[in-house]
DNA sequence: CGTGTTATTGACCAACATCAAACTTAGTGG
DNA sequence: CCACTAAGTTTGATGTTGGTCAATAACACG
């Protein structure tokens, strides 16, 4: 198709995303290309939207990895998805006025804001678009009641092997890094807000996780060693994820 | 409005439900009414629908409790959400092809199922009740991040108490029960696999929320004794549930 | 009344948290 | 380029929350 040499490396990255979890045709890729992007880049650690907040555009991710958390009593963070380049993290803010958690850049980020009207105008128009976005909503959900079934009842173990399968396999389908690769741009501390874990807790559970024989790392790039064995230690499968194409 | 005393009590329901967190017209809730249902009585701790499944319809609750679990590795259970009168805790189904988890009724449930195509049809002729379906899911994710945040990072004490809290404003909205109380047909197992707590750890958080006089219990029908107390001690804070009219 | 489920209790244990210190790494400014 | 600093990691010691196991008590229901 001639007309998608024109798109945006920006755009196509909300194009790629979609893709993954949806049928698009040529068209509707065309009329993605089009959306309006504010691009603003966020330094690490610097939130993006907060809690109790309004918004009118929803955040698009670039790159860099983003996430949502929210306080508890006593200052206590919990960390409750991560977002890759392609991702819309507060695309309910859509239809639910108020933020119920902040969003927040993990690292060095780049974004786009994308007016709210800006979407509704386009899925009314190409209701393929409008179903592909609800499907990312809905995975979004999918993937809060795995988190949920991790913190709840998983060993610590487990909980941090299981958050690095599903980092891993949706940055494999995003092509974002390449077999065996994980890098995750999080202090331990941070791993533990995710995970329900203390930071120390985390730092002795990969030391095991890397005493198995799983996992080596390197910095905060970390390579799988035993795929089907972290999986296994995981107790990960990858079905709640919806993807079009699950991986090996 | 004249027609609307021919709506079925089973239908006023769900009418009831989308109407306390969006706003429907009268076209809209006759719409609504005219839905196709297929009526079916659930036995206590009999499932409705099981993790990999395939679904053509959307099951709507209309009397008891109803929660959708995983199972995890070692036989482990998580509770994922409790579903009351009026909710449609499959909805994703109609997007997502696969069920990525159970649903049960946890006590004698009668339900409808709705055929996927009445849902997606009416959505397309009525955009108001496919808004308000898109903010039912919404929200149903809003309440995972919280519950993520809960099993995560509070105390026995403090999820206990925001479970309780959580479903008495739920149950307080849609008219479900009188002022301060708050009948939960669970044991005290399954009031684990919600928390992520151990039965026997949830008989003594129980008996602690009593001894501070924040509750009292009469088989199944807990009392709030004090409810200011009790949000305290939960940290708990109503506004994820994004609720049209917030109670006090 | 008997039987199976649920609630309660006690004793003990394990996982994970907390605290504090040492060590490493990555920036930063001179 | 090096010294200084702040942030992050690692380790050890110790504490606490909540889990496990097992026995008993209370209920629910036919």
């Amino acid at each position: 198709m001639e007309q998608m040499s024109q798109v945006s490396p920006d755009h196509a990255r909300l194009i790629h995303q979609l893709g993954s979890i949806a049928v698009l045709d040529d068209a509707d890729r065309l009329a993605l290309a089009g959306l309006p992007f504010r691009l603003k880049t966020v330094a690490e650690n610097r939130d993006i939207a907060r809690e109790g907040s309004r918004r009118t555009e929803v955040c698009l991710v670039l790159e860099g990895l983003v996430c949502r958390y929210k306080m508890v009593a006593g200052g206590r963070r919990q960390i409750l998805s991560f977002h890759l380049s392609g991702d819309l993290p507060d695309l309910q803010s859509i239809h639910l006025d108020v933020m119920d958690h902040s969003l927040s850049a993990l690292s060095a980020a780049r974004v786009a804001f994308i007016p709210h009207e800006a979407i509704r105008a386009l899925s009314r128009k190409r209701p393929a678009i409008g179903d592909a976005l609800m499907r990312h909503a809905l995975i979004d959900g999918s993937i809060f009641r795995e988190w949920i079934a991790n913190v709840g009842r998983r060993t610590a173990l487990e909980r941090i092997a299981h958050v690095m399968c599903e980092t891993y396999v949706r940055m494999r389908s995003l092509n974002l890094v390449s077999e065996g690769e994980l890098e995750l741009p999080l202090t331990q501390a941070e791993l533990g807000d995710a995970t329900g874990l203390s930071n120390v807790h985390v730092n002795r559970t990969l030391q095991e996780l890397r005493r198995l024989g799983l996992i080596t790392t390197l910095k905060k790039k970390h390579t799988i060693v035993d795929w089907d064995q972290l999986q296994e230690t995981a107790d990960f499968d990858s079905a709640y994820l919806h993807l079009r194409y699950a991986l090996t």
